[in-house]
DNA sequence: AGCAGTTTGTGAAAACATTAACGACTTCCT
DNA sequence: AGGAAGTCGTTAATGTTTTCACAAACTGCT
């Protein structure tokens, strides 16, 4: 079952969870059909791109009508696996940890925070976004096979804690910390570096000129 | 002096600020010197890829040697104009606002987030990480030439706010709302979709398995 | 029933990005 | 001084992603 899918470009996966988002959007406003065009239009991405994303799953539309909303909302609950929720640990409830524990990516989502660590003891006991903070020290303890995990503690503390958290069984890891962690192979990481993030816009501004604004 | 720099590669472009903060590391750890592999290990980025990535902008180090640290950082700090700060407004104070301003991407960066605005009435006239919350009704008054701007609004302010932040003359959005909006063709935006990064990770870690865990 | 208009799915091309491989040159050890 | 080891910059190979463009197939109207 796993064979075909693994052949599935990581830029697609990656739009996946995009397209899951906008057609829930659309079913919930009672929308029967939609075209790539339409779609195109709600998630910018082109639409040749998402006929060609859509057929590495095979024939999901129909020429000259479309893609049906609701069979296609159906294939992709059943794709991303919306219908098990993948438990995830946050580790560090700071400025950027307490956010997320307050937000907790709860909406159309098949992720959630059941669990927090903290170093500081006076967070330790408190509940944030409806999540226990627990002590880091407990972590071992406390985590059980939670498989992913969201790190936002400071960067000096990025790798001892990654080690702690392999260790302790975690799969995957998401990194908010400046720091690039080392983890064995069998761990994937993904990056999301704000600063960076903001830098680079910085720079596409000031060296990537766009289109000279049209008058009228 | 732009025409040159318009061809280096996006994907290039996109690690520039991540070298020069290993460098600025490497450098205030008193290192004279550092080669492809070494930094290739610190980033998590294939040194040919490195080597490639520095060639864009002329023969930068020398063979046998490596890369001298002080002069690789100041012309990457000319680059990158390190040296002009630009300023940032941010709309939307809440969880997510709240975290970047008390944050407010000081270190190693030439970003500041000088203005902030929202629109709870509580919320306006307070000071948070430094930077005075204005009401977003002065948005257009007291905005004056910032050019870049962060969007951490509900999503269905953000269609809304971005219309008025493009009139108002801002030139480039980092959109963290799930919104994709739409702007005219000399505006910038780029999106991070924190829970998109989240679900596409777990589906990752499904989907596409790593090397196994090897014993010993 | 027939036809104009629409839209998919995909082969082929183009664009973009990474990685391998190696000649040329430098360093530094003996 | 000579040679082994190290490292860059680049050419070529490879891999990945996007985009074009169109036949085939369907819809919906008259
Ligand atoms: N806040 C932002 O906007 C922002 C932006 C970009 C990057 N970051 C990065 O995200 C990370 C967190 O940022 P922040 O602003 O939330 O920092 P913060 O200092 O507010 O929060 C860090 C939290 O981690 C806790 N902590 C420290 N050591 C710990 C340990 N060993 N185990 C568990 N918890 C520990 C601290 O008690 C604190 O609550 C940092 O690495 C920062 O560089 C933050
Ligand atoms: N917090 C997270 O972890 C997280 C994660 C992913 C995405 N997001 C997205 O980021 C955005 C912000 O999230 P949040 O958790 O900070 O929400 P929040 O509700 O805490 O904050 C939103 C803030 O915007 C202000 N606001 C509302 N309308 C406004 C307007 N027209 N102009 C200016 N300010 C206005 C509100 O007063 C509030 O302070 C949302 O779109 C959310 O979906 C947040």
């Amino acid at each position: 079952m796993d064979i075909e899918q693994t052949k599935i470009p990581q830029a697609t996966a990656k739009r996946l969870p995009l397209y899951y988002r906008f057609l829930n959007n659309l079913h919930s406003q009672g929308k029967l059909r939609v075209s790539s065009k339409e779609l195109s239009e709600a998630v910018k991405v082109d639409s040749a791109t998402i006929r060609r994303d859509f057929s590495y799953f095979g024939a999901l539309g129909k020429k000259g009508y479309g893609y049906n909303v609701e069979y296609l909302l159906s294939f992709f609950r059943k794709t991303l696996d919306q219908d098990e929720t993948t438990k995830v640990a946050l580790v560090g409830v700071g400025n950027l940890g307490t956010a997320f524990l307050n937000y907790n990516f709860t909406k159309n989502n098949n992720t959630r925070i059941e669990i927090a660590f903290d170093a500081d003891q006076k967070r330790v006991g408190t509940e944030v976004g409806g999540v226990q903070v627990e002590h880091v020290d407990d972590l071992e303890e406390k985590i059980n096979d939670t498989a992913v995990a969201i790190l936002t503690v400071p960067s000096s503390e990025a790798q001892p804690m990654t080690d702690r958290l392999v260790k302790a069984g975690v799969s995957a890891i998401l990194n908010f910390t400046p720091a690039r962690i080392t983890v064995p192979p069998h761990v994937r990481v993904h990056h999301i570096d704000l600063s960076i993030e903001l830098q680079a816009l910085v720079y596409f501004l000031k060296h990537y000129p766009l289109e000279e604004e049209q008058e009228g």
